[in-house]
DNA sequence: AAACAAGAGATATTCGAAAATCTCTGAATA
DNA sequence: TATTCAGAGATTTTCGAATATCTCTTGTTT
């Protein structure tokens, strides 16, 4: 079995993009092409390309003839991100419950037991939040809206997922007393039940819970900055 | 006040992104980068650039190291969007009416006197939907929705929208006995009288009337094309 | 005849230099 | 002192040639 090589722009592109994504440059910081290029190994039509191509993602900000940057974030911003993603995942989800078949839920279950199983802090001082643990979380929701069978309605869904993933990685605040694990297993087993309005109303709140942690951050963030 | 010039990029991309919406090349052509810099006039890292850009929105798709070519269209890919068109759309149009100020007002009825002004049909022979019309009725459904004032959802329904109107412009149907001015009458009024469930219903319905016409259009060249 | 292999041509991809544009500094002017 | 201007340096943008890869034809082998 050989790998075929995947391109060097592909490659380019996911590193760049899980670099945005996972914090490694600061919200409005400038992308400049050069240090770009020797960062990733790359001539400057790759990295033009990976750019565009994020700038077409929301992720990365462009301004014509002066560069790019990574995308700001604002509470208002977080807000609209927000309520956005709690609507559009609860019709996922509803369509999901209602459409589902048996191979999808064998899959939700799946999901969750491996995000269980995962660890969700390192051992690091502070702990963070460990990467596999974000993939096996991503996973889990993923899987819930895979039963909606909307080809758009999920790609909407991972878009406002990967912006909301960037305020995650970026604040890396984690509350201590949340029970993170019980949300979820709530969510999972009213999805089981085929209970719509409560699997719903369970998954608007872990997001809204989330939102919230989160708005205080960067309040606190903003606090700090311009003093 | 001197008109800045726009980078040619930005150029090429409109041009390009205008003609693939208006049905220049059918869904599944190849675009094959040596034509393309020829017909647009640019060298082939603009024209990539462009191309990897469009792909991110779904308008085109790119097999790497093969090629990029105009997105397929399917009666299952219509049914999808179309239905998650109506869900979003919903969405937004709810929160419009539910908050949207008097200013927001006016420039829906503005953007409605506009399309009602603006002649429907070419004078060729065959009739063809005029695209000045076609532009009025984007900014009349667009300006529905952004009373919503979330730019999240507005970019959601702007990419959708955008997919449909491929649908659309390509196919280039049209229903004689279809009353478009009364549906969107009967929008207006419901919006302007703040009746979210009689608003959201008559957007349904308009849009799934237009994917009932398309859909036969559609089976209607497959059975063509195969035989 | 079918399967495979080699090679020519077509095409996508990558590169780095050339050109265009922007930004910032410091001097000249009002 | 504030404003304007010129120019050096930094950066983005564009270009077309060089390279890598794919595709299709033709010929060979089984």
């Amino acid at each position: 079995m050989t790998t075929r090589p995947r391109a060097s722009t592909e490659e380019v592109y996911a590193r760049v993009r899980a670099d945005v994504l996972g914090g490694v440059y600061a919200p409005g910081e400038r992308l400049k092409s050069t240090p770009l290029c020797e960062t990733y190994g790359a001539s400057v039509s790759v990295i033009r390309e990976t750019l565009s191509r994020l700038t077409e993602q929301g992720l990365v900000e462009s301004e014509p003839r002066i560069g790019f940057r990574v995308r700001q974030v604002s509470v208002d911003d977080l807000r609209h991100l927000t309520s956005a993603r709690i609507d559009v995942e609860s019709l996922a989800l509803r369509y999901a419950i209602e459409r589902g078949d048996m191979n999808w839920e064998s899959e939700v279950v799946a999901a969750h037991h491996r995000m269980e199983r995962t660890p969700m802090l390192t051992a690091d001082a502070p702990p963070r939040v460990s990467d596999e643990w974000e993939t096996a979380h991503s996973g889990f929701h993923g899987a819930l809206l895979e039963g909606a069978q909307n080809p758009w309605l999920l790609g909407i869904a991972t878009t406002l997922r990967d912006a909301g993933e960037f305020y995650r990685r970026w604040s890396q605040v984690h509350e201590p007393g949340r029970d993170v694990a019980g949300e979820h297993r709530e969510i999972l087993e009213a999805t089981l039940a085929r209970d719509a309005d409560r699997a719903v109303r369970a998954l608007a709140q872990h997001y809204q819970h989330t939102a919230d942690i989160l708005e205080r951050a960067l309040a606190e963030r903003d606090v700090a900055q311009n003093s």
